[in-house]
DNA sequence: TTCATAGTTCGACAATAGACGAACTGTGCT
DNA sequence: AGCACAGTTCGTCTATTGTCGAACTATGAA
């Protein structure tokens, strides 16, 4: 019969431990630089570097170059699907490591995503900036990325948020990162970084330095929805 | 995060040719054995073996012993699935070797699965049959074998099938083949594959030598239609 | 310009594991 | 009993490929 071609090498491809471990950093949907996959695959960037090459030549990665940074991502959804479902999989047959209980609803509420906020807490936020006029989210102007609005910059400003300093950096102030568990988008960039970084100085939520869980005080968590009327 | 358990070692396993040759081979959900596996692999048995044992071993297959034969199969419809998924993926990436086009619906409707007949037109026999009493299909007797009746022996005794020599045979008359694709079942064991060599000596139906469409001729098909009053 | 850092290319090394020949066990058939 | 055949085990060979050190290019910052 023979269905379709080559699974195998498309196996193959995420047969090696340090893929994988890219892969799967890339599950969340962010964009990650090579540096930042060395870390998460445990190998040097000069090995790094071949296998995102692999990956990318494979159609299993796109690249989006900004400045000396590559941003690598999850090419689509198909991919993402797979890797799900080989989780799925692996997870019945290995004993798994880790206990899938009580901690997997707090990934998927908040968790961080490289250095902004992700998860339903963040979608709900990013929906919100939306709803409420401080960011619009056109995909055909600002290259894609959304944007600040007047209305945008003085509430963010008025929140403590160093927009000025955010609009001298290299890096665009807003992005959205998607996210596949839920295929919606929460916000990344510069904004999203200062967000996160502002949340952990209030005290309103903690990162935990073992997983990517954030945790959230209930006062914390009241507070963040009461700020951002949502 | 390190979502799961070592999801690189479950993809090393589909990732090597042999092995990804012998898993599309059992996609179909008929159950093969070993040596039928290792022309379909195209390696020797020895190598064939080994990573038969390794397929099992990491949760893929399932074997059952009978008479000196070993019969592999898919474990699961997880498994099924994550394939699926796979080749979905790998038919994006590679140039695709098959045309999927008008092959396709004919291996749907009727292909040969090991020895016997596969497909909607295979589903549809079966079906039959048990709607007409000729078989019964009680997981907790027989082994979990379908059950031929009384009134099914005579039937296709009355159709030429020599029903006694089939059950001096060691091989159980009835199986039930699950085909993965449409998640139905299938007649098997020593009876399917009597009706399909009976099938072909009528010039009902030719089996090709390149693929595993069973093709019907028109008046074929009909006249199968009417002898199962399908 | 000079320095730092992101990422790549090249070459060498080492380990893995897939392949087969040959010899073995076990089941069934006559 | 003797033969045939399904499947396994063992040992060896070979090829692949993942790994890193070192040297290179390119971008950005001072």
């Amino acid at each position: 019969m023979k269905l379709g071609p080559d699974i195998s090498s498309t196996a193959a491809l995420i047969g090696d431990p340090a893929r994988a471990n890219i892969l799967t950093a890339l599950i969340s949907g962010c964009a990650l630089t090579a540096t930042e996959l060395a870390s998460e695959a445990g190998v040097t960037k000069q090995t790094t570097s071949s296998h995102l090459a692999k990956l990318v030549d494979g159609g299993f990665l796109s690249v989006e170059k900004q400045g000396r940074h590559k941003y690598y991502r999850l090419a689509n959804h198909e991919i993402a699907a797979l890797l799900e479902s080989l989780a799925n999989v692996a997870a019945d047959i290995a004993p798994k490591r880790v206990r899938t209980g009580p901690k997997e609803p707090a990934l998927r509420k908040a968790r961080r995503c490289y250095d902004h906020l992700a998860g339903d807490i963040a979608v709900k936020m990013f929906d919100g900036f939306i709803a409420q006029g401080l960011i619009v989210n056109d995909r055909n102007s600002n290259q894609g990325f959304p944007t600040l609005t007047v209305k945008g910059t003085e509430f963010f400003d008025r929140f403590g948020i160093d927009i000025k300093n955010l609009k001298n950096q290299k890096r665009p102030i807003c992005r959205s990162c998607l996210d596949w568990s839920v295929r919606r988008h929460h916000l990344a960039g510069g904004l999203g970084a200062a967000l996160l970084s502002e949340f952990e100085s209030r005290g309103w939520a903690k990162r935990s330095a073992k997983n990517r869980i954030i945790e959230f005080s209930q006062t914390g968590e009241q507070k963040l929805l009461a700020a951002f009327l949502l």
